[in-house]
DNA sequence: CTGTTAGCGCCTTCAT
DNA sequence: ATGAAGGCGCTAACAG
């Protein structure tokens, strides 16, 4: 069933049936009619493929981030499928999961399909996108990139500002008192190298000696944070206060600490960042950084809407953290 | 660009370079070549919606959830998108949050993107999809839902067996020795009082009385959870162990009744269901179903993946949920 | 206001 | 082995 067999029924030609299904003006209120009870009739819906060979657009959108299992990932691209899909785009997902050779494979895909614009979640991705192969490529496709920062035409970046998160959340534990900070490093991303920079400010501008010596590396997730508990008392270092980069580790070091006996914050602060749903389950409650997951989606969502509508996006958007006080601090 | 150009660059017809864009029989090796270069020097990709209007498909299919925030939808989800991208197919993601309209504009959605499969996760789809007319919208899409049965020439379920899952989390703890067991449900969809069912099924079986003053209603979440204990302790019940239908909401009331001076699990023995995240960090750590959302994502691929390459895929797909024993039982 | 026509980019017969 | 031509379903001039 296509456009001839709905005109040959109404006995009119393709163009009017065209005009009515688009809503256009010019057409005869009684033809009008005819037309609109015969698609009706058979729930005629076009073919958007069809419709997109003439306007170039299937009206759908590509968000790419490392794995949606990740709550804050899928907070975000939330955000961004609810706000599109009202527009009545669609939105497709890809996990690369770490992986550049994923992620250009995604990003040749969504150049075959001519998505009318890519949203790229996670830092990592301006470390994947860094050849002119690849930028030349994508070059027709407005490209939104969080927390990231690319140097092209087509390239809009909103970003979050995680370097003030981790310093603020530094800060925050040197004014309540504690001393003697350590951060821990679970992550080897460009976000994660920023994160750090927020605690290295904080401590330089406070004159504390040996900064290096008080960042500590681990893995990332709940048995990562555990480890690095372990590590953390078993050295020598003394310690009043812990900067985590992530809730999940921060919430593994956190029942690590109990388990050996440490109270919380008494013995120890920990603070974490991302503020995820488990931050109120664990106990006590985990004091974080809010980034803002959907916030962050909306800004994306936005951009992309401005330029798809041939507006001027706003530039430079960027998301500051706030600080989400519990019971760990 | 497209194949024009590159015939004329090759000096061949565009039926040569389709011939070889599809790696197609019949071509002289030098021409192959020859073209072949073009197409690498151009970076050339054919464009997936002139394809698509030939061949009636795009390669994508549709995953519908209720909201991919919520753990287990994105873990289901993920191994889906994983399974198709890797035979190059792209999935869109739809939230449609609870709302019977939404759903039908997402359907609508998916026929005019003519895609190759739908997945719909969660019993609340089976709600939803119920009349001739939206049967008949989508009678020529192939449907895998999960955990619902429609029965329908292009329907496929893979169902996860909840019923047995509540049932063996309520044997456990009667073999652990608890007597007054107690139900809180906190949802409203057909799984849900599946679940309820297993739960009476197995208090029957035991011949205990007043079973359906042992069933608690409360709202989903953990704000939910902690209502609902406080509500048990007021009442005059008699309770020493709770299943409950959701692990987040159970961890609410877990929390809430340590604050209230209960000790988990000798005053209560608690027992959630899904094996999310959270289950591992709330102290004591809670004892759950596993429901296994990665399997049923695997499942549901498999199912759709057979139908797309034409053969028939199994039927009557069940999955056995595990019971994961920690330290709230 | 209406209908005819020419594409959109590709695949697929069908001759050659 | 190769190329010309038709068609997929729709939109957008253009002519009436």
């Amino acid at each position: 069933m296509n456009i001839y067999d709905i005109a040959a029924e109404a006995n009119t030609s393709i163009s009017t049936v065209s005009r009515v299904l688009n809503q256009k003006p010019n057409v005869n209120p009684e033809i009008k009619k005819r037309v609109e009870e015969i698609l009706k009739k058979y729930d005629y819906k076009p073919s958007a493929i069809a419709r997109g060979m003439v306007s170039k657009t299937m009206k759908s959108i590509t968000v790419m981030t490392v794995d949606v299992r990740v709550s804050h990932y899928a907070r975000t691209i939330y955000v961004i499928e609810q706000e599109f899909s009202k527009q009545g785009y669609n939105v497709n997902v890809c996990n690369i999961g770490n992986s550049k050779e994923e992620c250009i494979k995604y990003l040749n895909n969504a150049v075959e399909k001519q998505v009318d614009g890519i949203v790229l979640i996670g830092s990592i991705f301006s470390e994947f996108i860094n050849s002119k192969d690849i930028l030349h490529k994508i070059k027709d496709i407005p490209v939104i990139i969080a927390n990231g920062h690319i140097e092209e035409a087509n390239f809009y970046s909103v970003m979050v500002d995680d370097k003030s998160g981790i310093r603020s959340a530094t800060d925050y534990l040197f004014e309540k008192g504690y001393q003697e900070l350590l951060y821990v490093c679970d992550m080897d991303t460009q976000s994660a190298r920023i994160k750090l920079q927020g605690f290295k400010e904080a401590l330089k501008l406070r004159d504390i000696p040996d900064i290096e010596e008080r960042i500590i590396k681990t893995y990332y997730g709940v048995e990562g944070g555990k480890a690095v508990a372990d590590f953390i008392i078993d050295s020598n270092k003394k310690f009043d206060g812990i900067v985590f980069g992530e809730d999940i580790t921060a919430i593994g070091a956190l029942k690590q600490f109990k388990k050996r006996g440490y109270n919380i914050p008494e013995d120890v602060a920990i603070i974490g960042y991302n503020n995820c749903q488990e931050t109120i389950i664990c106990e006590p409650e985990l004091t974080t950084i809010d980034n803002k997951a959907e916030l962050l989606g909306k800004l994306c969502a936005d951009v992309l809407k401005d330029i798809t509508e041939g507006k001027i996006p706003q530039k430079g958007i960027t998301i500051k953290p706030d600080i989400i006080e519990r019971e760990s601090t």
